[in-house]
RNA sequence: GGUGCCAUAGCUCAGUUGGUAGAGCAAUGGACUGAAAAUCCAUGUGUCCCCGGUUCGAUUCCUGGUGGCACCA
């Protein structure tokens, strides 16, 4: 049976050591799910894996976009699915790895078939409601979407724009396209999460931003610095720097910030990743521990 | 050695004209369907440095001690 291994986890902990030697030792290939490091602009900021370990592993799904391209989860979900199945004629299993909540989720449950909004109307959008303020916005919302005006969360902007704008642009209600339906893959999921002890985990993360900076992410930053608006650089390790470039705090402060969000990202991402029940934990160091858990679960009902 | 100031949450500090205390940051929990490393919500009990005194009652006032800082020798 066509499995995918999906290993997840806070940034930091060591995910992309483990799929490597889940991928070397089931002589298979890496599908990243990390929203970050699709850029390639970016290396340094996102931890995207060395040379040498791209070199060891194929992977897939690194640096294969611009900070300038629009990209969403939908289109992740169906260039991943179209590359998994295309990976199940050669390798079984397939590894999935990394730390994006949502991008994860939307391999394994799917996601529902939302129109993509125009940039014209997302601008329109915008415009509105940064004149009219988030009053008006929940009013238009409560006028347009009454259903979702009594399950969203009404102090998110962005929440409420999305709604918005999707029934600007199609005249139907958000939730017409909102369903919420789980999607069956035809493969099997094995889901394995990575974690440690909180303090080491902070530790970890605390110097490997000390790392990033040695290995030249303030030069990394500077070189985007120009397009610091796109969404795509609104990203831990960036915006610090943004913010030290444009003279709003010492060099010294914006590191301190990035550890800070960092470690606020890894909490953030355990969150999610607590309430899913069929993860089943592991300590970085148990490699032997992952692959008999792995070897075990494939035999079952093959 | 003398004098003065300070000692309150993990950190920086506020405050209680005597009725056992609260901000910022850190930390923690949660939400999440096309911006997701984004965005949003929630959570503050701590020997108020120690011993003693005054008082119905002391973290607050007083004596002494300890530690820190400053100035004078």
């Amino acid at each position: 049976m066509d499995t995918l291994i999906v290993v997840l986890g806070p940034t930091g902990v060591g995910k992309s050591d483990i799929s490597i030697q889940l991928a070397k030792h089931y002589h298979s290939e890496i599908i990243s799910a990390d929203s970050r490091q699709f850029f390639r602009e970016l290396s340094i900021g996102t931890a995207v894996p060395s040379s040498d370990e791209l070199q060891m592993v194929p992977h897939h799904f690194i640096q294969n976009k611009s900070i300038h391209d629009y990209y969403n989860v939908s289109e992740y979900e169906a260039e991943a699915l179209h590359l998994i199945n295309e990976l199940f004629s050669k390798v079984n299993p397939v590894i999935l790895t990394g730390g994006s909540m949502l991008y994860v989720d939307t391999i394994c449950n799917g996601i529902d078939d939302i129109p993509t909004v125009d940039p014209e109307v997302r601008e329109d959008v915008i415009r509105w409601y940064e004149k009219n303020g988030i009053d008006a916005l929940r009013e238009r919302l409560l006028e347009v979407d009454p259903a979702y005006y009594q399950i969203a969360d009404l102090n998110n902007p962005k929440r409420l724009l999305h709604a918005v704008e999707i029934h600007q642009m199609t005249g139907m209600p958000f939730t017409s396209f909102r369903k919420k339906t789980i999607k069956e893959r035809p493969f099997r999921i094995i889901k394995l999460g990575i974690n440690q002890d909180r303090t080491v985990l902070y530790d970890r993360i605390n110097e490997r931003v000390l790392r990033m900076m040695d290995a030249g992410l303030l030069e990394e930053a500077m070189s985007v610095y120009p397009f610091r608006n796109l969404n795509s650089l609104n990203t831990v390790g960036y915006k610090e720097l943004f913010f030290y470039l444009d003279g709003n705090c010492t060099l010294e402060e914006a590191v301190d910030l990035i550890q800070r969000n960092s470690r606020k990202y890894a909490r953030k991402q355990l969150t999610w990743f607590r309430r899913d029940q069929q993860i089943e934990w592991f300590e970085p160091e148990q490699i032997q521990e992952i692959i008999s858990y792995i070897d075990q679960k494939m035999s079952e009902h093959e």
